[in-house]
DNA sequence: CCATATTGCTATGCCACATAGCAACTATAT
DNA sequence: ATATAGTTGCTATGTGGCATAGCAATATGG
């Protein structure tokens, strides 16, 4: 009944979505850098070969609208990842601005073990959530930003 | 069973929480952003107003503990927020480390309209979500963070 | 009393993101 | 053909949130 001195009305921080989705974003995020310190990939670059490894030959600026990135921060992690060895970037033919971006033969041979692993960090940050709870937050997360940019 | 490098499967970067708890959260700050730099108040800001609002006397340490802060990083944030004349800070009469925050008048009399701020904010960002949905995504968001700490 | 913990702070670095501006190139209109 | 405009990828630079390291003052418990 009594309520834990945090006792509010709906616009109390800790009803506000906002909140709580900065609270359990840095959460994965935090996770996610313990599960993957290892391979030293980042949510952005392991984004970045995920896309990449999905769609192979897709082009720097179409991966930055995927990833919602401006080309001016999707620079230098290509470039340290080209630098790395996972990516490769090959001229286009009819447009020369255009690059072309694949994985390498290491990064293909890696993904799968790095795919597993992020599920690992999934399965652990969303341990009290389940299988149907997951895919609701999923629908309900993608409501809220899919579509606002494509 | 063996997955190609391009399975879209459970594995594929979309259907990742994580990946869309990270975009999610980047478009409620980006609109965050667009309701209250008018007031000058950022999320990390008005959610240091808002606990002290609900819990006056609160000391720094338990204001960091609630919001998942490092006190070095709260610091400068509560000079700022003196420096405006939103909040006061009072040394504890017991334990001398001790200060006890609070909102300034100015402070208390502007909070119900910043309030109202964010709530439109909100209402906005969350626009294609029902009351029922935004229930439950309030509900699975605090069921993955919440007593990760408290 | 002394070792330890707590509180609040400064200094500093990392990372994601933003804007401004640029060079190369392509597409379009006249 | 040429001027204009748009696209692509890049560098430089600033900001904001978060992390660690280290410090001084204070409180606590053996």
């Amino acid at each position: 009944m009594d309520e834990p001195t945090t006792a509010l009305g709906e616009d109390a921080l800790d009803a506000q979505i906002g909140y709580n989705l900065r609270r359990a974003s840095a959460l994965a995020l935090n996770d996610f850098a313990v599960e993957m310190t290892e391979a030293s990939l980042r949510p952005v670059t392991y984004a970045m070969l995920a896309v990449i490894d999905e769609r192979p030959g897709i082009r720097a600026a179409e991966l930055c609208r995927l990833l919602g990135m401006k080309s001016a921060n999707m620079a230098p992690l290509l470039a340290e990842l080209e630098e790395r060895g996972l990516i490769e970037r090959d001229d286009h033919a009819e447009d020369r601005r255009v690059q072309e971006l694949s994985l390498t033969v290491v990064a293909r041979a890696a993904m799968p073990a790095w795919r597993r692993q992020v599920r690992r960090h999934e399965d652990r940050f969303l341990q009290r959530l389940t299988s149907v709870e997951r895919a609701t937050l999923l629908r309900l997360l993608r409501l809220i930003w899919v579509d606002e940019v494509e």
